[in-house]
DNA sequence: CTCTGTGAACCTGTTCACAGCT
DNA sequence: AGCTGTGAACAGGTTCACAGAG
């Protein structure tokens, strides 16, 4: 799973910088299915498809028809009564909400056996997060080009950061390097990490973390292999059936 | 982040397995964490602390106190008041919870950019985690071995994963052929499922789904340097440190 | 005294159900 | 009619604060 950010809230309204929609009043859990709906509507657009109803989108989504609603609703949207919502409209709201109408500079530390994935990986090449710049430590990778990027020596992260305006920070080194490279990169003024590395950062105040854990998800998935076969006598297997209400 | 899964709650308590302690009335985000502290509590146990007050197994987790205590109240720990907990026993505890205490046979579908790195990556090596066996679709990477492992084409997936006990499996494929793989893995099987492909899979109740989606974590973080930046001008930008009271 | 375990308050997010627009 | 937007009820999880064990 992911674990929250510590991302501080202001303690009072103190002058609210009110334009279009806040995007503090918008809840947590709807950012992140954002980004799922934004995919689902790029799809549809390509496949010319113009308008859609929260029916059919949130089942494409794999989410409930009014919680989908209620999210778009934190986001001003303006879908038509009895007929739903334009797709290229929408599409474009999301966009804006998520932050996507600017490219952000990926910065990645780590490129061993994960890091290098990622490096190559498509998610980054898309939406406008280029990878902007390369690290790891090991003398035998520095100087080495993937993707086109040259690997860097760590010890470049606060310059290099810094003048290339990196906004997002990838660590995909092991653990035990973790919090050296998240302080070098919150040092450089990197606002926003996502964590590979199997540790807990910490992190000054406004700085978000979000950490991706694959012995975690492996971990919560044997909790539920255990489950599954406890109650495997009583349901008595059943194939194929609906996923949810 | 982490979008949930599919899984079925039971509708009624239908004559419950009552043990020690009832997995169904555990929390879903007790279970996220228990795999966080049990990492901290083996790092503990391999430094050779035998007891741990809340505060500090709560600080070294990255959560607060009343939640870690609460968390194990779930799992019936006992700790000892004005002492804390024994690491040791603790660590057992929690994973019996998780369902560590047997092994679990992994099947990775899709070994190219990202597929192949986690099936050298460590995270799987670890707890009782065996890769069982690696598929793909592409005849010049079926054959070949990744760390020791035989790469089967994909049509195999129902015989191979039966016949092996297959309880996890992961999808690293492209998103097209994410959810015929899902079926094959649910047909011959499989209860959990981990999913990095950015899509959205449909399963039967009873199966579980976590899904890792690089490109949703990233915009999630996109959303907040937008929040970063908005928010920069009236804070002054001070690099490290309090940014309010 | 220290520290756990837990009821109760609180808060966030989800679901329901329907008013109201087209 | 169809479908959105939303108040209100609900559920789940978090935090508080303290009783009580050691």
């Amino acid at each position: 799973m992911t674990v929250d950010g510590g991302v501080s809230r202001p303690a009072r309204p103190a002058a609210r910088p009110v334009g279009r929609v806040d995007p503090d009043r918008i809840p947590q859990a709807t950012v992140a299915r954002l980004a799922v709906y934004l995919r689902v509507l790029t799809e549809m657009l390509a496949q010319g498809v113009r308008t859609v109803s929260s029916d059919v989108l949130a089942a494409a989504a794999g989410v409930n028809a009014a919680k989908l609603r209620k999210d778009l609703s934190h986001i001003g949207s303006s879908g038509v009564r009895g007929v739903g919502y334009d797709v290229s409209r929408l599409t474009e709201q999301v966009e804006s909400v998520l932050g996507l109408t600017r490219s952000h500079a990926v910065a990645l530390v780590g490129v061993g056996n994960l890091g290098h994935a990622l490096a190559g990986y498509g998610g980054f090449a898309q939406r406008g997060f280029g990878v902007a710049a390369l690290f790891d430590v090991d003398p035998a990778l520095v100087g080495t080009t993937i993707g086109g990027v040259e690997v860097l020596d760590v010890a470049e992260i606060p310059r290099v950061c810094a003048s290339k305006g990196v906004t997002i920070g990838v660590i995909a080194t092991p653990a035990g390097a973790a919090q050296q490279v998240c302080d070098a990169l919150v040092g450089a003024g990197v606002p926003s990490i996502l964590n590979f590395a199997p540790a807990v950062l910490s992190v000054p105040t406004g700085v978000e973390v979000r950490k991706v854990d694959l012995a975690v998800e492996m971990q919560i998935l044997a909790f539920h292999v255990s489950r599954h076969d406890g109650r495997a006598a009583a349901d008595g297997r059943e194939a194929t059936g609906k996923v949810f209400g």
